[in-house]
DNA sequence: TTACTATGTGAGTATATTGTAACCTAGTGG
DNA sequence: CCACTAGGTTACAATATACTCACATAGTAA
């Protein structure tokens, strides 16, 4: 982080990371994945409240990481970046290095 | 988010996501990406105090981010997982994309 | 107009995270 | 033994985030 550009970049890329790092907003990452849904149908599925669900979505789109579109009375939301969907693959793949991990320690008592 | 599984993976994964949510913690992730280091290098490149250098360490640590060495009195980390480097460059397609997204706005005031 | 539905937003409380400073531990060398 | 250095940990104040409830907005249809 030597100079201030780097810094500034450090910044706007932790709020994009902070904008996945929920359990929620996860969650609709990954129902995001499978097609725009609306707003009713995401909180449904990931099983939270519309008005919290609005709000995470708020989050997401204000990050750039999903994009609106208004279809009558319902409004669309879907995945902006394909790459953010090879990211939630890249989790998987620490969440399994994390238990070869765990294995090895276990195997060693 | 249907079933406890689902929930169970989203809320390990947002511990991982957390633990990648820091400008600080972004900085030494970019940095080991070069090789591995000291915590005291580590320090003097992101600019940052010792002990909170340590903390944030310890954080991608428990994440299973990154690995720890020792080596006399120095202990080196190393990324743990090489996806993290591919999903660091797809954070900056997420700015390039809402750079490109914020130009088309002004373009047609 | 009124009624209804899908979304978004404000306020308040609860919880989590951050950086700093002081202190503790461990390895090295005299 | 003591001194020095690298690293880690605890405590605390400041800041940020999350969820809920109530209300506001906007599109639709009668």
């Amino acid at each position: 982080m030597a100079d201030m550009a780097q810094k500034k970049l450090c910044r706007m890329k932790s709020r994009i990371v902070r904008a996945m790092a929920s359990p929620v907003r996860l969650a609709v990452i990954e129902l995001l994945r499978s097609g725009p849904m609306c707003v009713c149908d995401i909180a449904v599925k990931v099983g939270a409240g519309r008005s919290n669900v609005s709000r995470h979505l708020a989050v997401l789109l204000s990050a750039g990481l999903v994009n609106q579109r208004k279809n009558g009375l319902k409004v669309i939301y879907s995945l902006a970046v394909p790459c953010v969907a090879t990211f939630l693959r890249c989790l998987d793949e620490v969440l399994r290095h994390n238990a070869r991990q765990m294995n090895d320690i276990l195997d060693h008592l």
